[in-house]
DNA sequence: TTATTTTGTTAGATAACTCTAACTTTTATA
DNA sequence: TATAAAAGTTAGAGTTATCTAACAAAATAA
């Protein structure tokens, strides 16, 4: 069983390799940054996972998670964005105070638990941060990313980010109704002038080519068609 | 801020004091026991507690919770057995499963949380054992007990025991399809031969005074009505 | 009321996690 | 490539919560 701390540091060295793809490794320093503690207590740790088989870590260099170690962080992330999920979808949380809590109870101990909160919130695809949730098996695939313009009719999508920062068109999506994690339906796609038609929040709008392509999304409906095959795999 | 630690003593004071009214003292021994360290373990946590006011303690003498102590244990106790009612009503847990996990989830430090779960539950009276959860204002009546040949036609209430404990009621208790915690409604009670009505678990049964005077039960209207008068004083 | 048992306390040690301060290795740059 | 900067390590110490072993006080029983 892994302490509370043990488990952060897993965390951690997961997230600094994901967000900082494709690293597969993070130095002392940089681990102790990111989890507030001194490179010397980092050290420490970092000493006692390789002992456990949990990192790989030599002197002076950088290190990285094993197949076990990485496995238990996925756990510890699957349970953040399941109670994340589950304070944002049940007790009405806004997403910008889920996390905090979340940090808590990530480290609850009960398999069954987290089995049935994930039931419960019918075994959601994406936290409230647009996050993917990794399944039961431990399946982490990285959501496809495109923009709307590339999107099926008929589908389901959501918002994840902007390809152009410009105010112009910032406040462009912002006038259409659009905003970050916004869940977008695809209604249809006009063959005289292009333009597509979306439903957000149940208000339809049609929006052009040129504003799609700037827009990135994942496709929700494809990562819950995956899902279930990596269920069926297992 | 208490600790998980700490926490647990001032919770282990309250019950022991709770349990076995109407002490409101308990031994530095007694209270390691319950918390399965060894007194000397407790001891020093116990100058610790006496140092935050937390706790009345004396050399040699026995302790007992200061208001403020009080206060926090009782807050304990109301996360954990509204934890407990969330995974039994939400999450289909058994009552004989909720206690361990509910000992972890506890000790999560976040008021909207606890308040926004209350909510979800429709604020429960009772746990999934029978127990009163405090109030948001610290409001922990003990629930009145009594038979249920004394309980109103009309009312809800729910079994806590028996009186009788000869291996014969107990069958017979069995055989009516009471058990331990049952939610039980009084119908009737008819003039002519004294019988009780009662619904259990959608089933009707009636059942003698004799019968009846062997129950013990809290009544739960009862119980909510308190509880909102205590809410309408705060 | 003295002796024995129970209860409670103290001192010293250990383990986990953290720190500061001093030191070493690696990397980057002048 | 020599040296300064950055990154990483070690040693020593503090905190919290725990233990064992030895001791002291209080309660109980003879």
């Amino acid at each position: 069983m892994l302490s509370t701390t043990e488990e952060n540091y897993l965390k951690a060295l997961l997230q600094l390799t994901l967000e900082q793809s494709p690293k597969t490794e993070a130095g002392t320093n940089e681990l102790a940054a990111h989890l507030g503690v001194k490179p010397a207590t980092a050290n420490d740790m970092l000493k006692k996972l390789k002992e456990k088989k949990l990192i790989n870590y030599e002197k002076y260099g950088k290190s990285s998670l094993t197949a076990q170690g990485r496995k238990l962080a996925i756990e510890v992330v699957r349970k953040h964005r399941l109670w994340e999920t589950f304070l944002y979808e049940k007790l009405g949380f806004t997403w910008d105070e889920v996390h905090e809590v979340a940090e808590q109870l990530e480290h609850i101990q009960s398999q069954k638990l987290i089995d049935r909160l994930d039931k419960l919130l019918n075994y959601p695809s994406f936290d409230p941060h647009g996050d993917i949730i990794p399944t039961a098996t431990g399946e982490m695939k990285m959501p496809v990313k495109k923009t709307l313009n590339e999107e099926e009719v008929g589908h389901n999508c959501k918002m994840i980010g902007v390809k152009d920062n410009s105010a112009a068109f910032l406040q462009y999506v912002d006038k259409v109704g659009l905003s970050m994690h916004n869940h977008i339906k695809v209604l249809a796609r006009q063959t005289y002038d292009e333009l597509i038609e979306i439903e957000v929040n149940g208000k339809q709008s049609s929006v052009s080519p040129r504003f799609a392509e700037n827009i990135v999304i994942v496709c929700e409906d494809c990562e819950k068609k995956n899902k279930k095959t990596a269920k069926k795999k297992a």
